[in-house]
RNA sequence: GCUGCCGUGGCUCAGUGGUAGAGCACGUCCUUGGUAAGGACGAGGCCGUGGGUUCAAUCCCCACCGGCAGCUCCA
């Protein structure tokens, strides 16, 4: 009985197998079409190749390219494979490490020259060749001393230096196919004939291990799918992707601007202007219901007060400072000083609190030059910020109270469900453990009543209190934070903040930091990838067009025209003596949410005829139904 | 900041060691047109900035400025 093993297989049945079965004649021995079709299988939850043995029992699944897990073995093999072909191109080449990411797989690695562009396509080509090859994938396990000998027969020193960072006692794992051995856990294909549709698709700078004080490697991006129809539409969604870039709709749509004398600083020109302040006037609508005061703050502190705030120590290359009547100030990189200023001016008593500050300050931080982009990084911007000054006993009800108003806020924009990261107490931190176990189960109390999805960051909390970050994506996929939630227990210390609880004592209170838009800045461009430019119509900066079909009705134009201001909107009369088909053409490019077309039938009959730039032509409605409708659509928020 | 790439009319981009082109946009004129581009003519450029090489530089080299991708960073 000690020679044969039970396989419990995923519709229940159970396989007695030969003690050290192999998993690739397991799947031929259950169906030779499995076998076939099988790239590698999880064996009690983990994912093996089929090469493996098994020599105990065991639960198995096999992974076919309908299974989740297939895209990362693929992936996985196929950054060995552009690995094997450029070792065929760069015999010197030399190997830092390959992982799967997301959605494809990278391999950084140092090459005697600098790769261009037509590079990627000789070595995608040696690459189907070594597919075609199909050679078989074998794994083989290697002892420390030997594994070492294989890194410098091969002049990798990276290698090396990842075989010396194993644990001592850990088994080191090849795997080879054909004339290429790679260090690598697995799990792989089990011949490159398996890899059949892949893209490189980018080169790029990497230092090695991520540290910017060691050797910058060059690595190649690619991606690889199951079937050619998928890699197909990724291939096509990172095109779309590049068309929705907020950097392009921000010059096409005219909204914003930037210019060498003002680097990484962005400026609204009107219509992104009306966008912005219509953002700030939606919020404060709010700020009046959630019992938000707006404050308005100096832009400059002399440094005495970053010294207080610890800027000074922690923050100070990425501020600007200045110097006047040799005293030394600095531009606020953020509004919590200024805010905790106006907190203590004066003696606070617990009936004031929770006391809440809004602020759109302008806001300056030096960023290196190599981190800045469009909007989403920028030097000079505005949060809408608030900081809430409450007692300990009020944090719970404070945070939901702000998870209320981001809900209400993204409900409003129709932003997708953003990830909401969840960064506990960090190795650095000041305050006691029980203040800090209570922050973080507040916070826990407050996702777990909304039933938020979240997920755990670690340590990745600020070293005065846990937070939430929320996450979105931009068109290209990059993770942005717009909402933040963060307790501070620091600032009223630092500030020496307290006040008259009802037992007569002072305490300290703590500080509630939150925006929810993040940067007014990095939301629009997040929101014009979100949207394309396609502004609901209380945020559209051009919210109508009224379009004259001939010289003859401008002026019943510009008297609709006129109804429709007065009425509330922003409108405007397209006076060029263009045929109705151009003026649609142009106000359907300009992403205008309504074109208004008269002619001398809507003349006589006192209508528009409506085009709406989602459905298209409505036909011709009374002019003040219409206003009537779009008001109403206003009042959705539609 | 690091690695690489890029910088030509307002925009999108061609192009060449002998001081420049297209389309769109713009202007004028013609056209009075009904749901995604009517026509003709015209104006518009220190070819990012500064050095160098050369008889000659928008083109080659260097530096700087700005942008893009990635890395690192984002208290």
């Amino acid at each position: 009985m000690a020679d044969t093993i039970a396989i419990t297989l995923p519709d229940g049945k159970v396989l007695e197998q030969p003690k050290g079965v192999n998993l690739g004649e397991l799947a031929r021995t259950i169906a030779i079409s499995l076998g076939k079709k099988a790239l590698g299988a999880v064996v009690d939850g983990k994912t093996l190749d089929l090469q493996r043995d098994l020599t105990a029992n065991a639960s198995v699944k096999f992974v076919t390219e309908a299974d989740p897990q297939a895209l990362d073995i693929i992936r996985h093999s196929c950054a060995h494979l552009m690995a094997q072909a450029v070792k065929r191109l760069f015999p010197e080449a030399q190997f830092g490490v390959g992982p799967v990411i997301e959605n494809g797989f990278y391999y950084d690695m140092k090459l005697p020259r600098q790769l261009e562009p037509a590079d990627l396509e000789k070595i995608e080509a040696e690459m189907k060749k070594a597919a075609g090859e199909d050679f078989k994938v074998t794994r083989k396990e290697m002892p420390r001393p030997d594994a070492l000998a294989w890194a410098d027969e091969r002049h990798d020193p990276f290698k090396r230096e990842l075989i010396e960072g194993f644990p001592p006692g850990d088994a080191i794992t090849f795997y080879s196919q054909g004339e290429f051995t790679d260090l690598c856990t697995g799990p792989h294909v089990p011949s490159t004939g398996r890899i059949k549709h892949f893209k490189l698709l980018s080169i790029a700078g990497a230092y090695w291990r991520g540290d910017e004080k060691r050797p910058m490697l060059q690595r190649i991006y690619g991606t690889a799918f199951v079937d050619a129809k998928s890699l197909e539409e990724h291939l096509k969604a990172r095109e779309e992707a590049v068309k929705r870039d907020h950097r392009k709709l921000g010059k096409e749509l005219g909204l914003f601007m930037f210019h060498p004398l003002a680097p990484a600083s962005p400026f609204f020109l009107p219509k992104g202007a009306l966008l912005y302040n219509g953002l700030i006037t939606y919020l404060r609508g709010l700020y009046r219901e959630f019992g938000y005061q707006e404050v308005v703050t100096p832009q400059i502190f002399a440094s005495e007060l970053w010294k207080i705030s610890g800027h000074y120590d922690n923050y100070r290359e990425n501020m600007y400072f200045t110097t006047a009547e040799e005293r030394e100030f600095g531009v606020k990189p953020m509004n919590c000083p200024g805010h905790a200023l106006m907190f203590g001016s004066r003696i606070r008593s617990y009936r004031e609190l929770p006391l809440r500050f809004a602020d759109f300050g302008r806001l300056h931080r030096f960023e290196r030059s190599g981190v800045v982009s469009g909007l989403t990084r920028v030097r000079s911007f505005s949060q809408d910020d608030g900081h809430t000054f409450l007692a300990p006993e009020m944090i719970g009800e404070e945070i939901e109270r702000c998870f209320l108003l981001q809900r209400r806020i993204y409900k409003d924009l129709g932003l997708s469900e953003p990830t909401i990261l969840v960064g506990t107490r960090p190795e650095k931190s000041i305050g006691s453990d029980e203040i800090w176990k209570r922050a973080e189960a507040l916070l826990f109390e407050a996702l777990k009543k909304l039933g938020q999805a979240h997920v755990l960051n670690p340590g990745d909390g600020a070293f005065y209190g846990p937070k939430l970050d929320f996450q979105v994506r931009d068109a290209l996929g990059r993770a942005w934070q717009l909402a933040t939630i963060q307790l501070d227990f620091n600032m009223a210390e630092r500030f020496d903040l307290h006040f008259s609880a009802q037992d007569g004592t002072n305490q300290r209170p703590v500080v509630i930091h939150r925006a929810i838009l993040g940067s007014l800045e990095r939301f629009i461009g997040v929101y014009l990838e979100h949207t394309g430019g396609h502004f609901p119509l209380w945020l559209a900066p051009v919210q109508m067009k009224v379009l004259p079909v001939m010289t003859d009705v401008v002026p019943y134009a510009k008297s609709v025209a006129d109804r429709l201001e007065k009425a509330g909107f922003r409108v405007e009369v397209d006076e060029r003596q263009e045929k109705i088909g151009a003026m649609i053409r142009d106000g359907a490019l300009e992403k205008i949410p309504y074109l208004l077309v008269v002619g001398a039938r809507e003349k006589e009959g006192g209508t528009v005829a409506v085009r709406d730039h989602k459905s298209g032509d409505q036909g011709a409605i009374a002019l003040d139904a219409f206003i009537v409708k779009a008001q109403e659509q206003v009042g959705r928020r539609e």
